[in-house]
Formats: C-alpha cells, structure tokens, sequence
RNA sequence: GGCCCGUUGGUCAAGCGGUUAAGACGUAGGCCUCUCACGCCUGAAUCACGAGUUCGAUUCUCGUACGGGUCACCA
C-alpha cells in the first residue's frame, strides 16, 4: 500500500513549531489534574510559540457522559486556556473528535498488518493486536523521568482495533498524536508504562516518536488520586464554591511544578512566560485547597473595585442596603474585599444589616475595650442623644462625634465605638467598625437600634 | 506478585558534593486597630533508613522500607 495518501495532513503542518494537545474523554468533570495536564500543554506551546490543540477521545462509547464535552469547552475558557486548533474552530489537521476520525484507524492499522507491526487476533478476525518482539528492550526519554528501558517481553500484544471497528485508546493516540504533528506528549504518569508500546507502533510506522511529558498525579492525601467519587471538588465545584478562576489556574501551576524563585503570584499571561519543563516535579502533591484559598483572597484583593463588584455580583446584591446608595455599595465592597477568601458567604457576612440578630446583653462585655454593661449603657445614652443631633451622617462627622464623646467624658475610644456597634449590628465580630455599618444603616435605623440596646441595657437590671 | 516510578517541615516546595537546608500556606506568639480581617514582626517544624563512593553527602551508587503507577476489545 502507498503510504502517501495517509501524510496529506502532514505537508500542512509548519516544520519546528512546537504542537502540543490536551485530548480529554468526555465521561464527566473536569477534574483538577486534568485542568493541570491542560495547563501544562498549553503553557509549553505558548512558552515556544506553539500550537495548542484540543482533542476530544470519544472512543469508548459507553463512557460517553452528555453535555461533558461542552463542560469541557466552558472550564478551558474560564481559565484562559484557549485552544488553536480544536474541533469547533478547526484547525491544520481536521477532524479533532476520535469518532469522526475512524475510517483513519482501519486503514492505519491494515498497513501496519502489512508491515509487520500488527496482526488479527486469532479468535476474533475483526480485532488487530499490535505485534511486539520477543526479545530485546525498548527505550524512551520523557522529558521528567528522563530515560527508561523496558524488556520488550515485558509488554503486551494489545488490542489496536477493537471488534466494534473502533480504535483502542493506545492506538487512536498514537495515530492521531503523529498526524496532528504533536511534538511534546504531556498526560498523566499513569502512561508511563504503556509508553514503550506506543514508541514500538511509531518505529513500526517508520515515524520519529514525539518528546514526552509524563506528569506525576494531583493526591487527595498520601495515597490517593483526586477523585469525584470521594467527593473531591472540580473545577466547577471549585468555581461554584467561590475561587476565581485564574487563582484556581494560579494554584495548579504551582502544584507539581516550580518556577525555581520565591514568587508564587503568576497571572496566565506570565505563566506562558516563565514555564519550563525542567521545573516539572516527579513525585505527587497533594491538593490542598486551605493553600487554594490564600491564592483565591490574594486574587480578590487584587481585584479593581469594578471587577470585584462584577465577581461578586451575586452575593452584593443579596445584602441589604448594598444597592441603596453609590455610597454604601462603596463601602461594603472595600470592607469585603480583604476579609474574604470565598465570594459564597459574603452575604452572610452582611446578613445584620438586613436584620438585627437576637443578641445577649453580655455582648456589651469587652476587657480590652474596656467595655463593661454600666459603661455600655452610659456610652449608648450619650450616643442617642448626640447622634439625634447629628447633621450629616458620613463617616468622618460619625468618628469626629464618636471621639468627642469619648473625649468629653474623660473615657477611652473603644468605651464609646464597642457598645456603638454591638448595638447596631447585634453581633461580635463584624466587618467594618462603629462608625461604617452606622452609615450603612442610616440614621433612624442606627437610631432604633440604639435604642433597642438600651432597653435592653435596662432591663438586664443596670 | 512481575515490571516501572517516586521519597526535603502538616502541605506546596528551592536545592543540583561544602548552605546557619530558601520561600509560601498552615500553625504559635506579638504589633497595629472602633471588633474581626488586612498589614507588619518573631518563633516552632523537614533531608525515610542502611551501606558504600568521597577530604566531605540532602545532593552520586546500591540495598531496605514505605508510597504510587501498570499489567483491559477504559482512557
């Protein structure tokens, strides 16, 4: 058989340019080591003014999960991680979906019968197995583990054509890498067994095999993968929970492979920068997503007030009084952006303002601010009186009132501030102080709730 | 079990024959402060083990232990 008619692809492709592929199944989520595995090929073309292609394995009808190939589409977007070639935008070496792909296989495999590299399986006719020598060794470099050497009677005769007349992954692979002129090989560890296989079907066909980059895989714990089934989170999982995408793209860079320096910040765009390949760790990390979360409150408090608002859009808008002045949405924003790590629960942070929570009087109760109920329920009656009076209500004129009361009364700050904002919030811990959430409030309702306080105050028997 | 791979603090990790063994998260203590958070300072904590090679091993070699991967008409 001629072989020229299979390379028709090849004469397409740019001699020198790097080529790499992320090539998922579509039986799912999109899990963290594979969002890594893309990263990682992405970032290795982009580094060398590559080709980024995304395939889709669809082999295995049986595994086929609906809607998972559009998940994939959408979690690669979300990061940035967009492909060159890929089976909506096409690309030098249509088509990029395996099933589309299968009168390719059969031929690929009859000439490989043909030349010695394969044979039909003698229970099955329609199945094609490779044939491996008996003897001798075959060697591979991967670019991470460097070079290792298999006893060819170490390997099996595997399926290449499957009864079904599709193609196993082992041979679909092959093909499909060497046609799309895949130059650097990045995919999980767990191909490092199988990789001798694939270099014996490429010295069959007479091909240059390509450089490979076996990464080593993302842990729940010591001895266990990242899993759904164990309820480890995905990446949508991750993004519905409240971590911004590029913190979640950040973080994975970092899990397995390292820059070498101290930084740890990397947006996308300097990630295509300053990747290397000798970076690439051998040995499994573990996915710790406490560490996830200090990269997810860096990129928040690195947002503009304008991106923050638009991330968090949602939550901001479930807090009352968010929305009621260009002013108060000013405020929250800043008091939330550094004390949050998540955007789910930032509503909940604000929940007081909404409402006063049922609350103790032994809230009134503070040693370092000096806070006792007799003091609480002095500093609330001067409040009352003095904000009653009070002409503007903006946080300067509130913190200038405050201090002077504090000030006129011979007492520290905090005797004042502590009780003034228990009272208005009904809580302990709050963002923003005294003198913000009273503006957030407005001045009835700070007023009520002031009141609220020292009837409460009162009745507690001071 | 065979074969392959790996092993630096709790976690991510730098290191590539000679270092007080970086840095980050977390953690402990402190400072700042109208609470909390942010920010800042300080501390505790690591080379799996045993043999070699070497003047000298976290770095090189071998072995042991432990962990992972793989041995499908799944990818």
């Amino acid at each position: 058989m001629d072989n020229t008619f299979f390379t028709e692809n090849e004469k397409n492709i740019p001699r020198g340019t790097v080529r790499t592929r992320f090539a998922p199944s579509p039986t799912g989520y999109m899990h963290v080591g594979n969002l890594r595995t893309a990263l990682y090929a992405y970032l290795i073309a982009k580094k060398h003014g590559g080709t980024f292609i995304l395939r889709i394995e669809d082999t295995d009808k049986a595994r086929q999960v609906e809607g998972a190939e559009e998940l994939i589409y959408k979690t690669l977007a979300q990061c940035g991680i967009i492909p060159d070639e890929s089976p909506k935008t096409g690309g030098l070496t249509p088509p990029y979906i395996q099933s589309e792909r299968r009168g390719i296989y059969k031929q690929y495999a009859e000439y490989l019968v043909e030349l010695g590299g394969a044979y039909r399986d003698a229970e099955s006719p329609d199945v094609i197995r490779q044939r491996i020598p008996k003897e001798g060794t075959t060697s591979f470099s991967d670019l991470v583990f460097g070079t290792i050497t298999t006893p060819n009677a170490d390997l099996d005769e595997n399926v290449l054509i499957k009864s079904d007349g599709l193609p196993t992954y082992n041979f679909a692979n092959v093909i499909d890498d060497h046609l799309m002129g895949i130059t650097h090989i990045v995919r999980g560890s767990e191909y490092l067994s199988s990789t001798p296989k694939y270099n014996l079907l490429y010295s069959a066909f007479g091909w240059t095999p390509p450089q490979y980059i076996h990464c080593p895989p993302v842990m729940r714990d010591k001895q266990n993968k990242m899993s759904k089934r164990h309820g480890d989170p995905s990446f949508e999982d991750l993004a519905d929970e409240g971590f911004l995408p590029a913190a979640i793209v950040n973080y994975v860079a970092l899990l397995g492979w390292s820059p070498g320096g101290e930084r740890e910040l990397y947006t996308l765009p300097e990630l295509e920068q300053s990747f290397t390949i000798e970076g690439i760790s051998k040995s499994p990390s573990i996915f710790d997503i406490i560490k996830l979360r200090y990269f997810n409150s860096e990129y928040i408090k690195q947002l503009s007030d304008e991106e923050f608002r638009a991330a968090a859009a949602d939550e901001l808008n479930k807090i009352a009084g968010y929305a009621a002045s260009g002013e108060n949405s000013l405020i929250i924003e800043r008091l939330t952006k550094p004390r949050v790590d998540l955007l789910s629960g930032i509503a909940g942070l604000w929940a007081f303002l909404g409402e006063l929570p049922e609350y103790d009087a032994e809230l009134f109760v503070h040693a370092k601010s000096k806070s006792t109920p007799e003091s609480a329920a002095e500093a609330i009656a001067w409040l009352a009186g003095a904000l009653e009076l009070a002409e503007s209500w903006d946080n300067e004129s509130l913190t200038a009132v405050m201090t002077e009361l504090a000030e006129a009364h011979g007492v520290k700050k905090s005797v004042v501030m502590w009780p003034a904002r228990i009272a208005m919030a009904g809580q302990a811990v709050t963002p923003g102080g005294a003198t913000e959430i009273a503006v957030l409030l407005g001045k009835s309702e700070s007023l009520r709730r002031l009141n609220i306080a020292a009837a409460k105050l009162a009745a507690g028997g001071v």
